[in-house]
DNA sequence: GTAGAACATGAATGATTAGTCATGTTTTGT
DNA sequence: ACAAAACATGACTAATCATTCATGTTCTAC
């Protein structure tokens, strides 16, 4: 009957247009020292300095430490897929597709430095918060791969595993360049990757002949 | 001429056995006290309790609480390279070495849990350990795939881009497997990855010609 | 068998900080 | 205009915890 330790809470929202700037610049000041110096080492002065507002205004809009860093999680997660979402709308072909995700991904993340500190940091304030990052994402991604996998667009198997493959390389590939390097991969990396995943999900052969399944 | 801040500081060495026993037991409490709570919420106090030794007795073998994570990701490392470095000792054939680095690497986050999580928080405590650890990784696996590309076992291309694609397929099959569902994936799976793997990295017909290069 | 080195201890300290609260100020509905 | 609701504040509290230290104990070399 009672909710579980980490479920959901509703957090007190703003009824007001001022609230809800207070409450913005609140999530926006802690992605940021979040983001700079982890969560831990964050305290919740760090953030309502940097939002410019007293300290105790924070608990007006968050029960605790813990439920603005769930709620970015959250808020980031569906950026992320609204964003990627966009920019493969409308593509049939399915390697294509994918070479467009993969690029918009890295794309974000590069707009978004914050966003794998951020995830990562979950992992150790609300676990299920942190896997349902994944999953989520795991399961958009699977139903398009089973799509594709039926219209024989792909080669058949474990649409499962495909995706976590597939969420690996982005992962990886933003890490290194967006995150690390801070500057876009180059083309030819780009191009190395998408054809790297075209070869790895391209039919076989002797599937392609079932054609639309 | 002074070291920079997170470079290595040379840890106090014991000198004797009954050191190096307690020594290891604060690593190994510390492994699983960091692996179950996270750095943060895991006090000295949890460690030398753990190890069953006085408080004070951390300090004898490491300055300070970062000091053992650091030295945790380096021993990690170390344990991991040279695991995967046996089981694929011998093997010449590229894609034959990937499947069976897979596997191997499966397994060793099989039986160390808190890998992933113990590398993870030491990007909050130095992120120079934290990018080393895998840029270590990166380094043999791309003079291992430059090798490869040069007798001509493997498309031509990028290598590093190569070998971070591969460890984000190896590291998210370790997490969504080995680390959450807690048990090795299928062999389905294992198979359905190493044929996705042997198709990005196989010769484009046109490149099989040119041989050992 | 003993001096000195190595190792061990746990209580005390000092600093940090999440969360509370008593006291405002501003906005809204009527 | 004014009561009630919403929003805002920053000083305070209570707890936590990394690190230190004064005081042992156990080895090792000779």
């Amino acid at each position: 009957m009672t909710l579980k330790k980490d479920s959901v809470k509703d957090l007190p929202q703003p009824v007001t247009q001022r609230g809800e700037m207070t409450r913005r610049k609140l999530l926006e000041a802690a992605e940021n020292e979040f983001g700079a110096k982890g969560f831990h080492n964050t305290s919740i002065a760090d953030i309502t300095k940097r939002a410019d507002v007293g300290q105790g205004t924070f608990y007006l809009y968050f029960p605790s430490k813990e439920d603005i860093l769930r709620e970015l999680v959250r808020y980031m997660s569906r950026s992320l897929r609204l964003y990627l979402s966009e920019k493969v709308a409308g593509i049939r072909d399915r390697l294509e597709r994918e070479r467009l995700g993969l690029r918009a991904f890295v794309d974000f993340c590069f707009e978004h430095k914050n966003l794998y500190r951020i995830v990562m940091q979950a992992q150790f304030v609300d676990e299920a918060i942190y896997q349902d990052y994944y999953r989520t994402i795991a399961e958009g991604y699977i139903s398009g791969l089973r799509s594709a996998q039926a219209e024989g667009q792909i080669r058949q198997g474990d649409a499962e595993a495909q995706a976590w493959v597939l969420m690996g390389i982005a992962h990886f590939l933003g890490l290194r360049y967006a995150i690390w390097q801070e500057q876009a991969p180059p083309e030819s990396v780009l191009q190395e990757v998408a054809t790297f995943m075209a070869s790895g999900l391209r039919p076989l052969a002797h599937e392609r002949e079932k054609d639309g399944g």
